[in-house]
DNA sequence: AAAAAACTGGACTATTTGGTCAGGAAATTG
DNA sequence: CAATTTCCTGACCAAATAGTCCAGTTTTTT
């Protein structure tokens, strides 16, 4: 996809393409190797203390370098949150498919829900940073809420509008219905240490998502007049 | 209710009992009339940039006294977030009555669901800074999570156990049922901006939350077999 | 009205922070 | 292999920060 998050004028030269994790690290190339270190430690650092209160030398640490090189990689602190935030709205646009009017609603929702919950699993620190970034007002993204985000619910609720006047579920507000998949999904990976506290448990199991992911499923599509 | 959240020492000597406020600004009683303004400015700039990205001197300067009164009247800057948490959790505590058995299921469920988003309209900054303390691993209300909180939910599970045991509602999960309430309202609150941002306004209306609830209400019945 | 308590605010400090920079190491190239 | 480019880093700095201190002022109590 395009990078649109970063503001102010390009990060550093890139020479090799970003956003492929995890590639073999041939040798003489630790460029790669170092900034994701960077980009690891700093979601950590990020997600765990916000952008104001994470330090450059924490994320230095995080990643085993010296902070002068950090900022070697990035020329400050914001350019590497926008990385961040442009990796993450990346995973995200990637990850959902379009969906057709002619699709089954119930199966699409089932999977939307799946594929949601199955996100808040995989990409914890990731989905509690968009949280930060959000609850804070959304100083970086907003731009991209009021586009990008805004018509991809936009293009959802019109297909699901569609099912409704088609009588294939019951009448329910689709940008609605969409809020509610997002924040219960969501909910899983921001407010873990409540759930985790709550159902006292130390940590959540493979099985609890499978869980969750059922749960919600049977409710919506329950309560969108999409199952017995 | 009791105070249980700050860890330290006492804050300060309190003369009068905190968590009112709006009182009456009685000559000589300027102190209550401080500390509540240097609450009310201190919860809006915790909520906006954290605990770590929060300067006592902002606070200062929002509350329009001097620094040095701020940490007059608190000791540090802990302790201001101390009191605000101790105050948000006493009012959740407050909200939200016992639950019994004999209850109607739906009405009881539709009543919770309209006053947790009430809770998000009249009080979004608490919840987001909550929802703040929470994402950052509750380094302060763990304790209130696991005993407080858990009893809370355990008891109102309990209840709707019941229900589902005598063929009042559909067999789901009562505690992520509880979650899903809880997620889907606090929602409204924490990401405002994006619900703003997707649905093209610039602020909400009294009607939207109406709008909000009456939508989770519908929805959520449906999906636990207590609406056609 | 005097003494005590509560409050105010400017000056100060020790520490931490983001970011710079000059020069050295390593790789790449001719 | 030498020159050049790229990569890396310790030392440094100006700005900001939490919290102290204390001398003075106002309010409350006696």
């Amino acid at each position: 996809m395009t990078r649109q998050i970063e503001p102010d004028s390009p990060e550093t030269k890139r020479t090799t393409s970003s956003g492929d994790k995890r590639k073999k690290v041939r040798p003489g190339r630790i460029r790669e190797r170092n900034r994701e270190r960077i980009l690891m430690a700093a979601e950590k650092e990020f997600s765990q203390n916000g952008f104001g209160a994470t330090t450059v030398q924490k994320i230095a640490d995080r990643a085993g370098l010296p902070k002068s090189n950090v900022l070697y990689y990035f020329s400050n602190k914001k350019r590497i949150y926008y990385a961040l935030m442009d990796d993450i709205m990346g995973r995200w646009n990637e990850m959902f498919s379009k969906i057709q009017p002619e699709d089954d609603p119930a199966t699409t929702l089932a999977s939307f829900i799946h594929a949601k919950v199955e996100l808040s699993r995989t990409h914890p620190l990731a989905s509690r940073l968009f949280a930060l970034e959000i609850i804070q007002g959304a100083p970086v993204l907003k731009d991209h809420l009021s586009t990008t985000m805004r018509e991809w619910v936009q293009a959802r609720a019109g297909v699901i509008q569609q099912w409704i006047d088609a009588g294939r579920m019951a009448p329910v507000d689709p940008v609605q219905l969409i809020l509610l998949i997002w924040s219960s999904t969501q909910h899983y990976a921001d407010f873990q240490v409540q759930i985790l506290a709550i159902e006292d448990k130390s940590e959540y199991t493979e099985s609890d998502f499978q869980h969750a992911a059922d749960f919600l499923t049977s409710v919506i599509l329950r309560g969108c007049g999409l199952a017995p």
